[in-house]
DNA sequence: CAAATAGTGTCTTTTAGACACTATTCG
DNA sequence: CGAATAGTGTCTAAAAGACACTATTTG
């Protein structure tokens, strides 16, 4: 793994490399239904959850162990964003950043109350490093998948009706949407479970599953 | 620079790094209106033009630096795809690969045909190192931008006739378009010259600059 | 029954596509 | 004039949006 030579007749472990980090913006829609963030405390502030990238390991296998540590969660599927490389980003060195995104219902979300912040985007404190074009790029992504498909991220706990559906793209798209627009567009991609769902005022609900 | 310490008391530049490499899909339309790609000559077989990133240089500066001596283009300004991880994509060691797309008119490549060629997309031969995957998301990229604008990468000079640009859509698309809706959808989007192009059959054509 | 929420019929507006016609040049 | 290419009017089909009505529950 080290003969490799090239043409100027240097090994390839002869050149100075980067350290590789990952920093991953976990999005999800809390009880109270608005967009939020999960952000770990740095000295005197907060950021996104990150790690450097080991050796043997995928970026993806990154972004897990450190979410795993630093948030409390598993079984993500994060995307790749972006990577940013502007030479002074960092003041530990030399580093680029592998931007990632996830998204996880808030019930999953376990954190350590001592260690990080599910943050609501309204209530958003500054952010190091160009987090916040991360966090802009990933609300952006969110916001595409959302815009035609029910729950691409499975925020949602399946049965839902669709006024719960509803909710959850409002606040993702942090804009309302009309309701029998909405529901034409949504209900031929969703598995209608035959139940309904009782107990509050109004005609009950039809209840659905994804797919 | 190398003075920061971590949380297990170990040194940045302590840990094992990657090596940081750019490929790149510098896309065009030939003169026969087939959409091509420059790939550059390797050991026996054919690859995207591509090359390590040196210290204090940032990615794009990187794709600029390789395709200047391999493609002989200067100004193009290469836009990011994806980070190709897989940890046995590189038989020379520990390799992350940044992707990156760019588009340019066939008049501005100068390639040394000893060292590159452009290669028809229907003419590809095998690609190494996941060379074919790339190239296939930048295509898409290509299409998407094509899709609702009528030239973002600048590959028609101007002033060109409508049907220049319809034929450069065919081209990147690989389908073809209806004239009449072609027209209604990008005429507003572009400004007419005033003149028309004489000299062959037909009612002269009027000419078109973007913006 | 009133209030509240769920669900739908239908009309309008917008957009995309299809087709056919007119316009202007060259040889 | 005929062939070829440019440009446009208009009809149709599909999609999105708006509005109002009906349906079924709780208290």
């Amino acid at each position: 793994m080290s003969t490799y030579v090239d043409p100027s007749g240097r090994r390839l472990d002869d050149y100075p490399r980067p350290s590789v980090a990952v920093d991953t913006a976990v999005l999800t829609v809390t009880a109270e239904r608005s967009l939020a963030v999960v952000l770990v405390a740095t000295d005197g502030g907060w950021r996104l959850p990150g790690t450097f990238l080991h050796e043997h390991e995928t970026l993806a296998e990154a972004v897990l162990r450190s979410l795993r540590t630093k948030a409390g969660v598993e079984g993500l599927s994060p995307r790749q964003l972006h990577v940013f490389d502007e030479p002074d980003r960092d003041d530990r060195g030399w580093v680029l950043s592998v931007a990632h995104r996830d998204a996880v219902p808030v019930e999953r979300l376990t954190v350590d109350e001592e260690l990080a912040r599910i943050t609501p985007l309204t209530a958003l404190p500054a952010l190091p490093y160009g987090h916040e074009d991360i966090l802009k790029a990933a609300v952006a992504t969110l916001r595409d998948d959302y815009a035609y498909r029910p729950d691409p991220s499975a925020l949602l706990a399946a049965p839902f009706t669709l006024r719960d559906l509803q909710l959850l793209h409002e606040a993702v798209a942090g804009a309302p949407f009309r309701r029998d627009t909405f529901r034409r567009t949504m209900e031929p991609q969703l598995r209608a479970t035959g139940e309904t769902l009782l107990g509050s005022v109004g005609k009950p609900a039809r209840l659905f599953t994804r797919d």
